[in-house]
DNA sequence: CTGTTAGCGCCTTCAA
DNA sequence: TTGAAGGCGCTAACAG
């Protein structure tokens, strides 16, 4: 009667059924499993050999209650369906799995209820490191409400909104700035004079860029001044400002992102406006269906996988060490392709499709 | 001096905390906070002042110990990167956000140690519902080990390996059959005769649609014939396979995914084989990037996020009501675009709607 | 080397 | 309406 696992409510054995199934105590079972040294070769290999028998997977509620420490992440994404955002979240993922640490992701942090939300789940769950993957800066209270999880943004929102002494936030981001003006010089050495910009989503990382571009123009002595267009995600606005670029006629669109630079190709497609014969077009990020458009994408690459995992690494060194995240800025590339070369050979006859080689 | 929450290691306040600074118990606060209806209006709010002031926040392993219940669910995609499956995962993720219920993402599941680790962590978090979303069918025993747990599968993979009477694991997916038929009678009718098949990985998925190929043209009377050929994930692949199309000149090529499809639309253009005019590509899946590819693809539009919040639904009822989840079949669409037209000029064609011009 | 004893923070009878 | 007591599964001293 004693001798199988009474399997309770949740049908998991316990710690306590291994134990009783041997004749030994809970410590030792708990001691044995988890490798301690002072066990004896035999009993360890007999409660291995039950654990395995009965199932026995450890209960990490219990674990975590007990040990006061969760080895769990928290990641918040305004959208994981945002290739740049994916990339992030599966380097993330990568480094926390490599440690043992369990993370939580939290999408749709765009949301103002959402993003709150979750960071309340995530305090629930005793997240020990928390990263806000560009995702609006929770209020100066809400910094406060996750101590003592240690918290890092990866991006660059929240970057302006808290003065690095204050609170040691680490900061992961890709060099932008340097980015953006790698492609201002690759423009003017193409030539290029009227440049555009096509404006991202109302936040840091938008502001940031068309920022440099304009700082970019006045270092290299050029007048700054560029004309600007605005959209949002749809499609209808996409074609606006695809109308606007065909009246005016800048030499350069460069855009907040691949995603919207992608979308003005294939708008501009419409008001036939040849990329890159007529207009050079440029993204920013550098995800991989840029590599294969056609033309292909002149972008700048940020890693970033690499910012998932060094952001995980920041947080493991601040929970494991208590060493406080740092500011990281990791390189970008240029890369220059199609939609933004001289005159590319044409090779079809009539048809609109353009070919990009390399 | 007991007036202060002495913030022990975690630096958390805790019912007890309240209870103290209040004088009262420990379960009055529990109940309070839960909005039990057997407390006074005046304790209530006195309780609900004093956790808003100390800046409680209930302990989730804590609850979840007591409760014998986690509100947690587990997803398992191979990777987040892929647009289909990011996809899945919002839907996911947002129903059972409405549900409040917490989702654990585990990625990478592609990789067998990975998957193995990923499910274990699911199951030591008590994960009361599990997600394999296109995850090779982890073996027989490993259904019987996240017992109690309820789980389902997203799109085909597994799906083959059970029969359904035994486990009722319930399965979500697309109609891929119907969408393969649509898009056979769709190319018959453009007057394509010699189709052929880029593979996708070695799953479910790959094997479901490159058959309903076979079966879609014997249904019509075709002799089922197809010329395949297989790639990896790697550039050097498609330019192979661009290669072999370019030298054998079939005039419809269905690619597994769009991703693929989107691939070989670039591989092709260097070996200067004219999409639509001299070969109709098609892909599958819908993800965004293919309606605005140049030319845009032509596919079979699945519910992705459907699926995910689908699946979410069906673990809840499983959870909650002791529904066993159901195997649910959701429509396609197919949408034509410009990689399968005859040659006409780029039309201005909505995103996923789906073209009926001759 | 192994057992005993206390919790971790919360919930849930059972009393009062 | 509220309190007291015990327990969820595991770990961490402290004994032996």
């Amino acid at each position: 009667m004693i001798e199988q696992p009474d399997l309770r409510r949740t049908g998991r054995p316990t710690l306590a059924d291994i134990a009783r199934a041997l004749g030994v105590s809970e410590a030792t079972v708990s001691r044995a499993l988890r490798g301690s040294p002072e066990i004896s070769e035999q009993t360890r290999a007999a409660i291995r050999r039950v654990a395995r028998e009965l199932g026995y997977v450890p209960n990490a509620a219990a674990r975590s209650l007990a040990r006061q420490t969760s080895r769990t992440l928290g990641l918040l994404v305004p959208d994981v369906t945002d290739p740049i955002h994916a990339l992030i979240v599966a380097g993330f993922g990568r480094a926390a799995d490599s440690r043992g640490y369990t993370v939580i992701v939290m999408d749709g942090s765009r949301d103002e209820a959402r993003r709150a939300r979750s960071l309340r789940t995530l305090i629930e769950h005793q997240a020990e490191g928390i990263a806000f993957c560009s995702t609006p800066i929770p209020m100066r209270e809400a910094i406060e409400e996750i101590r003592p999880a240690h918290a890092v943004f990866i991006m660059h929102e929240g970057a302006d909104a808290l003065s690095p002494s204050e609170t040691p936030l680490g900061r992961m981001r890709a060099d932008d700035e340097h980015g953006i003006r790698l492609m201002i010089e690759h423009l003017l050495a193409l030539g290029k004079q009227r440049f555009s910009y096509v404006n991202g989503p109302d936040i840091a990382s938008n502001r940031l860029r068309r920022n440099a571009i304009l700082r970019s123009l006045e270092a290299l002595g050029i007048e700054p001044r560029i004309r600007e267009y605005s959209t949002g995600e749809e499609q209808a606005d996409f074609e606006t400002v695809a109308r606007l670029v065909a009246r005016e006629r800048p030499d350069a669109l460069l855009c907040y992102d691949d995603k919207m630079a992608l979308n003005m190709l294939d708008a501009l497609r419409r008001e036939e406006v040849s990329v890159p014969d007529d207009l050079a077009v440029t993204g920013f990020d550098g995800i991989p269906f840029a590599a294969i458009s056609n033309p292909r994408l002149t972008t700048v690459i940020q890693p970033a996988d690499l910012l998932g995992e060094t952001a995980a690494g920041a947080l493991f060194d601040a929970i494991e060490n208590g060493t406080p995240p740092p500011d990281i800025t990791l390189p970008v590339t240029l890369a220059i392709r199609g939609s933004s070369r001289r005159r590319v050979p044409e090779s079809g006859a009539g048809v609109a499709a353009p070919q990009a080689k390399s």
